[in-house]
DNA sequence: TAGTGGTCTAGACCACGCC
DNA sequence: GCGTGGTCTAGACCACTAG
């Protein structure tokens, strides 16, 4: 099974609403087996996942619709790492030990005080506008060699979110003044600052991120 | 079909992880499937649903397993209205047009300036500290007459996420003035206002919500 | 090799909405 | 009465893991 059928389907469906007007009604679930000439609870399933991703919603009795694009789901996350991010910098990184880095680093991470972290600050921009700056950490251990010498791979987040579970926490706070230059905002403005921990499926932390967002550059917005 | 076969298994399952330490497997899809007299579909039907809800976790090849109970999944929303209010008090509500009520009124709720609104300001509390305070605005005529006799019921604004889609943005701020003795926070604190649109599955506004949440009482978190 | 979750089939009956 | 999504069955093969 390279692809499975109903991933095919999923893909068929998708294209086949991409032009059509929020709230039209699909093929029935019957109808796209036969035309797919596939079991119904295969294109069910596909159906489901694109019901789960916001693309299209179901009336009982009904049918199955067209959702408004403005539902697609969204995260604080999602949106941090994927959308809006054309280009980042980083300005600053090293390795120290957790207490070292923050007094609650260690306690994100789940690992001892002395324990090494890697910490990178970066830069995030949207067409030269400052979106946002991040603090990352990682546990210094279970960063290979290679990857070390390859932050910008390391530093797509968006590779630990596919077998990952995320926490976030948002924090409303006056813009710290060492980063208030970096948004290009002005001092005393209240900003959020968005803590994320990305951990394994068993529950064991990643990393652990720490985001100011510019508040007149990206408003944090979430869709479920 | 009184309740479906499925959603009893699930609360079977619900049940017997209660007790179940992070990470401990269950038993597979085909015994629960001869454990309970169901077909494998409807057994996988069941933890399909307690996967995408955060209490159980897949590993191919291996199993299912329970998760941490940090992961149960967690929306600003949900927070806001289920879990952390003990009480709440109506200080005001009046019927204004949109534009009176506020210059974003009648756009969120895409209505036209002129149409009437419902508008109820309400203190949220959790023994007796303050959590939030709401400015929630309904359309006036989507409210009979007896809704309007039951601010109470018609305040249990979880009865609109049933069949609805949210949309919530975070805007940073200091208090407002008039807030800030509500909260018992200091003036000139930051906050994190969230603002909910509510709709209908196809995606009319039913309910416009502004909180202002007190940062000292409830922290915003999201689990997914 | 035995067991797991992932996928798939070809049927079936139900409750409900609409005409 | 017809069509819809919701539920359900009793099988099947696959790729992968672990002993």
């Amino acid at each position: 099974m390279a692809t499975p059928i109903y991933r095919k389907i999923k893909e068929m469906i998708l294209q086949e609403i991409e032009d059509k007007p929020a709230n039209s009604p699909i093929d029935s679930e019957r109808e796209m087996a036969v035309r797919f000439d596939a079991s119904r609870m295969t294109v069910r399933n596909a159906i489901n996942e694109l019901v789960e991703e916001g693309f299209l919603y179901r009336d009982k009795n009904k049918g199955t619709f067209v959702a408004d694009r403005k539902f697609v789901k969204k995260t604080p996350v999602s949106a941090l790492l994927q959308e809006d991010i054309s280009e980042f910098n980083v300005l600053y990184f090293n390795v120290k030990k957790a207490d070292e880095a923050g007094p609650e680093i260690a306690e994100r991470l789940e690992i001892s005080p002395d324990e090494m972290t890697l910490i990178v600050l970066r830069l995030n921009t949207l067409n030269t506008k400052p979106i946002s700056v991040e603090e990352i950490f990682f546990i210094r251990s279970s960063i290979s060699e290679s990857e070390l010498n390859n932050l910008r791979q390391l530093l797509d987040l968006n590779a630990y979110l596919k077998d990952g579970r995320i926490i976030q926490r948002f924090i409303p706070m006056l813009v710290p003044v060492q980063f208030a230059n970096l948004l290009k905002i002005k001092m005393n403005t209240p900003i959020i600052r968005v803590e994320t921990v990305i951990t394994s499926k068993s529950g064991k932390p990643l990393v652990y991120i720490k985001a100011y967002n510019n508040p007149f550059e990206k408003i944090i917005e979430i869709t479920e």
